[in-house]
DNA sequence: CAAAACCGTCACACAACAATCACATAATTA
DNA sequence: TAATTATGTGATTGTTGTGTGACGGTTTTG
């Protein structure tokens, strides 16, 4: 639901004791967060499927549903992204390790300072918001994850040498443009150039990898010029 | 083995009068802390730039730069999260009101109880710790409990050793990101870096640690770019 | 039209890299 | 201080990646 950046945090709220939820849901609010609230596993789950949430303060022993379930069935259903703060009655080492699998990413031992269950919470949000930077690159249904060091075509993972990721990255990134083989030999070897001309392997081993096993191929090669990766479909 | 849970606190004492100076420091080493000493304005935010301290105690009146001074560079320099714990002279109001201006986290007044000092010194102590950000990291079926340094994965717990538990937790807060050899290096050793390649055997033993019992591997080798920590089924 | 240049294809040897492990020394802890 | 654990080192093995050359087809050039 909440994605811009000065945008409020929503934040869902899942605890059955009144005076507890009330108490984090004003203080919550006072400082500049937006809540959701459900006094039982049942609801605040549905809750959790319908909306974004950016993250979910989850108590542990809930009448219908506990937390544990609750947290277990939002991550196996893909909600991995939302950060989940758990909250513990008291602090049974069982409860906690079953804590962790389940898939919570912090948890509170109740009672807690208010101030502390914020912290907790921006953290997490934080957190949350930080990891997002993944850098990609993208030429038509292909795409290379630089940070990941992934490279997809299809939906389907492919395995390539480093320099077969060297290389796709100098195509990508001048992508829809030709590369020279002078360029490219420059930015995988530098100055010293193996004496052969291995760049036709290579270029050989790439086509293999990302063109071979799919019907379009994308790496096209410029007599006498160069090699230039490219998508038909696209609008260049 | 496992140490980092029960280290010592280490705390700046920046503080010109010899006797008290001499006093807090045989007290609070006495009471298990660790403690720099400077005896001026100049030395002690020196000291403070160079180390990372759990907290600081300083006197207002100083030679050569007084505690406020030294308070406020540290806070615009980024130290924002040592607490301070300033020591004045007499309680002047207008005193505690520059002090807090400064950045300064708590004041006491002299003559004070020393078992105040070292209540309020762990007061701050464990404020800042409470602050942490990310409790408990969570890849998979892996978590890692930051503040109880205790690492389960599956329901089962593991016994890692210090580096291990180092490695783990670069390559936890990076998952499912590549971390580079260096840059896992640099965060184990910092700048000396042993001159045997030992991070191979460390990632063996994180390996047989963290993957070895279970049937999914979640340490993958980048060859000649880094490691990578990553579930399977996670929708990254 | 022939020769040359260029390129895709492939097999293969060697080099580079990674995993594994045993062990000595360093660091902790009791 | 002794006992225990953790860390760094090097040897060994296995794996993978890379450079090289050979061959044949295609295009360019003279």
């Amino acid at each position: 639901m909440i994605t811009e950046t000065t945008t409020k945090r929503t934040i869902l709220l899942v605890e059955d004791h009144q005076d507890i939820a009330e108490m984090i849901f004003a203080y919550l609010e006072k400082r500049g967060f937006e809540l959701d609230y459900a006094a039982d596993g049942e609801v605040g789950l549905n809750l959790a499927r319908e909306n974004e949430y950016d993250a979910i303060i989850l108590d542990l022993m809930l009448p219908r549903r506990d937390g544990l379930s609750v947290c277990k069935s939002l991550r196996e259903e893909g909600h991995s992204d939302t950060p989940v703060l758990m909250l513990t009655a008291r602090d049974t080492l069982e409860d906690k390790i079953s804590g962790f699998n389940s898939g919570a990413d912090d948890y509170l031992v109740k009672p807690f300072e208010i101030e502390e269950l914020e912290a907790r919470i921006r953290a997490l949000v934080r957190r949350q918001f930080s990891k997002q930077p993944s850098e990609v690159l993208t030429v038509g249904d292909l795409t290379y994850d630089l940070n990941k060091l992934m490279v997809v075509r299809n939906g389907q993972q492919l395995q390539l040498s480093p320099i077969s990721l060297k290389l796709l990255k100098i195509l990508m990134e001048a992508s829809p443009n030709v590369v020279t083989r002078r360029e490219i030999e420059q930015f995988i070897w530098g100055d010293v150039l193996p004496d052969s001309d291995t760049l036709r392997s290579h270029m050989y081993n790439l086509r293999k990898s990302i063109d071979r096993p799919f019907s379009e191929s994308l790496l096209h090669t410029l007599p006498s010029n160069g090699y230039r990766l490219h998508a038909k479909d696209e609008n260049t």
